[in-house]
DNA sequence: TCGGTTCAGAGTATT
DNA sequence: TCTGAACCGA
């Protein structure tokens, strides 16, 4: 007991032994998050207050799960095996499993990723001739997974106008074809799970008295209806110990309800709010920014984070002239920082959006220097890994359409687009799946479809009784995806992806199994008879279940396998233990720390994102992130970057990026000027104004005057960044790009000469919109655009070709 | 059925 | 500028 106390500090101390009662930790980033709701967990346990099975621990990311796990078994001598620790779907996969007969599902139903998710959508609006350019399928998946995010069925969905009471039928069509189909999409794992509670009371009941103890992580990131379904779970008295950070809030924009926190504290009466606000990550340097920056957000719950390790060194502050010279001083600073003895993998590079990545990888590379790019396409995610599952869970449901019509002709087999729709109009007459018309359907292609049908049920026949890794094994054989790919040119990795499917449905069994081996989760002993089952129950001497209420905890390992797939799209490239720089955009850095960061980008536009900061409207009719909402999301994002740094912070800008195949010129991020002075190093020197004088001759000078030894430390003077740009690129043999760097200048400096004579930052007076300062420039010639930032009347683009602006000041 | 061309769109993302 | 998706011709 004392070990497990002892190094807490005070406030961790008192969150982790608060007595039974709902509470609210604010956890600043660094505090010690993890550890203490794992410690608060196995305090819990070890004190005798709650029997293993008495809780239940909720995360948003298979990754915290499997760490509260890995340190609640590292912590006490039990296995966690059973118990109910996962992520808000995997748990409601779980419920749902176990009582699909009360939910209304197959015990086996599939679940869809968005890809799959889409895919139904574009099938469904072509069965019913829907044009897909007033309906873009996007457009309604977002529609729809925002409607079940706020729990509301097709007929609760407020339609007002003839446009959304279309979405709504074709919402309602899109439900009853997953019905049919026995397939759930994610947001309906949540939303039908919270069905099954409330309407539900003995399982409710049952419920609400097992779990005693609920814990969630990353409270801040809850949508509205993860809250109530925590709420249902609670409703009998359980105590809530609700870990987030209101500063960390980053997701609103995937329907995240930071107001969830403030409801929590208020609608469950929370006594015990208590922050932990040191941190034992950064420098105080960092901190300070850190602090000092999100000050300037008014809703907040209020944080303030300290740390006894010191100031640290100043956090140092880059202005490039464009995007390639930003990359260039990186790949330099990185490489001295490389010969001082820090290790590659400690160093991160943090973007607000994916295609800043592009410039920088290409800097790397051309340098010789390993990175390791986050983000992409993950292992299940991969077209001949979902080739593969689509049969597997043709074998598992016959019923599913989506999986069917994915591999019909995959490997190509001679059915082609007009025999599936005849096998489609077939199904639809019968009203039967596509997999059982292919006996009704008349033609030539009856025997090719007929054959394809022996084939699943052959494969099912005969791999029934396989272990499943075998089973993977001889579908992926027999299929014919092996020889498919084997045959192509280019197919070797992805025969290799396919071998490694077996090896993950092999670990699966071995491993991870966990999530859905209902038998365990519900207390009950796998060899149990059924009819002992509901006796048993789960261990916690409650009231069992009657035996109509549970369903038989079976699934067969194919089944189970299948919902691990789609719960855990798995990693998305390999060479993790490899010392590479780490490249990320800021969100998926949320939650990792590095000793060395290099935020990049920072540029008016970019970040602060443009559209989280006007107000974009998004999709028909409506509008999101709205002004200062958008704006304080987009800074707390700068919070989440800076605290990111242990020791080393870098932030930087170019005057000039591409953009959409168009040079854009900036202003340098109002997020740096939120940043206190004293904690910063300029690596260049800092103008007065925000605004910068692209390309002119005075600021050159300005910039060439400073210290030279700087300047080369730096990676330095555009002169000194040309040059080792040009000879690392020849000494890779890529001569084609030499030069780019001054072609580009030369360019830039072209356009500007050749009549644009706006600079960024500078005022302007429009007739109609009255005066206003120039925020970027974008374009070329007749395509010129400024955006001016005209105050009161708002921010907006102006054709310089079109618009009459006059100079100001 | 494939491979080339054309065109639009371009923010962040877990399950 | 670059990508992905849709489309068309052989």
């Amino acid at each position: 007991m004392s070990s497990l106390l002892a190094h807490l500090n005070e406030a961790q101390l008192a969150a982790v032994t608060l007595p039974a009662e709902h509470a609210l930790i604010l956890a600043g980033a660094g505090s010690g998050k993890t550890r203490v709701l794992t410690t608060r967990l196995a305090w819990l346990i070890s004190t005798g207050q709650v029997s293993p099975q008495g809780v239940l621990a909720v995360t948003f990311t298979n990754k915290a799960a499997r760490e509260m796990n890995a340190r609640l078994s590292a912590m006490l001598p039990i296995s966690t095996r059973g118990m109910w620790i996962g992520t808000f779907h995997g748990l409601c996969n779980r419920m749902l499993r176990a009582h699909h007969r009360d939910a209304g599902l197959p015990q086996a139903f599939q679940i869809l990723d968005a890809q799959d998710q889409l895919a139904a959508i574009k099938r469904l609006l072509k069965t019913l001739n829907v044009d897909d350019e007033r309906f873009p399928p996007r457009n309604l998946q977002h529609f729809v997974n925002g409607a079940k995010e706020e729990g509301l069925r097709p007929g609760e969905v407020d339609a007002h106008d003839e446009y959304s009471r279309r979405c709504v039928e074709l919402y309602r069509a899109y439900e009853e074809q997953c019905q049919r189909e026995g397939v759930v999409d994610f947001a309906e794992l949540l939303l039908r799970c919270h069905e099954l509670l409330e309407r539900n009371q003995l399982i409710r009941e049952h419920y609400q008295r097992r779990f005693r103890h609920i814990l969630v992580d990353e409270f801040q990131d809850t949508n509205r209806l993860q809250y109530r379904w925590l709420g249902l779970l609670a409703g009998g008295g359980a105590a809530v110990f609700a870990v987030g950070d209101d500063d960390q809030s980053i997701y609103a924009f995937r329907g995240a309800n930071v107001g969830n926190m403030a409801a929590f504290e208020r609608e469950y009466r929370v006594r015990s709010l208590i922050r932990l606000e040191q941190n034992y990550r950064s420098h105080g340097n960092i901190l300070n920014c850190a602090n000092t920056l999100i000050l300037n957000n008014r809703s907040r719950l209020g944080k303030q984070l300290w740390t006894d390790a010191g100031d640290g060194e100043p956090v140092r502050v880059y202005e490039a002239l464009d995007d390639r010279q930003e990359a260039q001083w990186l790949v330099e600073e990185v490489r001295g920082l490389v010969r001082e003895g820090w290790a590659r993998s400690d160093l991160a590079v943090l973007y607000r959006s994916n295609a800043q990545s592009r410039v920088i990888e290409h800097a790397l590379f051309s340098a010789g220097l390993p990175y390791r790019v986050y983000g992409g396409l993950r292992f299940f995610e991969r077209a001949e890994v979902k080739h593969a599952l689509a049969y597997l869970r043709l074998l598992e449901n016959p019923a599913d359409d989506g999986a069917f019509l994915r591999v019909v002709n995959f490997p190509a087999r001679g059915i082609g687009a007009r025999s599936l729709e005849a096998l489609q109009d077939a199904a639809r007459a019968a009203g039967t799946s596509l997999f059982e018309a292919t006996a009704a359907v008349p033609g030539a292609a009856a025997t090719r479809l007929a054959a394809f049908a022996r084939l699943i049920q052959d494969l099912r026949a005969q791999t029934a009784r396989l272990p499943l890794p075998e089973l993977v094994e001889q579908v992926v054989e027999r299929s014919g995806l092996a020889a498919h790919y084997q045959a192509e040119k280019e197919g070797q990795e992805r025969l290799e992806n396919l071998r490694e499917l077996v090896n993950a449905a092999a670990v699966f069994l071995t491993e991870e199994g966990i999530g859905l081996d209902l038998p365990a989760a519900l207390g009950v002993s796998a060899a149990t008879e059924p009819a002992q089952v509901f006796a048993l129950t789960d261990g916690s001497g409650n009231e069992p279940l009657p035996a109509d209420v549970l369903a038989a905890p079976a699934l067969t390992p194919l089944a189970a396998f299948l919902s691990h797939a789609s719960l855990e799209a798995g990693d998305n490239q390999a060479g993790e233990g490899v010392d590479a720089v780490q490249l990320m955009t800021i969100h998926a850095a949320k939650g990792l720390e590095f000793d060395a960061v290099f935020v990049t980008g920072l540029e008016e536009g970019l970040f602060p994102h443009e559209n989280a900061v006007a107000g974009t409207p998004r999709g028909p009719g409506r509008v999101t992130d709205p002004g200062e909402a958008g704006l304080e999301e987009e800074r707390r994002l700068m919070y989440v970057a800076i605290t990111r740094a242990r020791q080393r912070l870098y932030l930087s800008f170019a005057q000039a990026r591409m953009l959409h195949g168009q040079t854009r010129y900036s202003m340098r991020s109002r997020f740096l000027d939120e940043l206190p002075e004293a904690a910063l190093k300029w690596l260049t020197p800092r103008m007065q104004h925000r605004a910068q004088p692209a390309w002119s001759e005075g600021y050159r000078g300005a910039w060439e005057g400073i210290d030279p030894r700087s300047r080369g430390r730096a990676g330095g003077a555009h002169a000194g960044a040309r040059q080792t740009s040009g000879s690392a690129v020849r000494s890779r043999g890529v001569g084609a790009d030499t030069g780019r760097l001054d072609e580009h200048e030369r360019r830039a400096s072209q356009r500007f000469d050749r009549g644009i004579p706006w600079r960024v930052g500078q005022g302007v007076a429009h007739a109609r919109f009255g005066e206003g300062v120039i925020v970027a420039i974008e374009g070329d010639g007749e395509d010129a655009r400024v955006q001016v930032d005209f105050g009161r009347s708002g921010t907006k683009w102006l054709a310089l070709s079109v618009a009459r602006l006059e100079p100001v000041g």
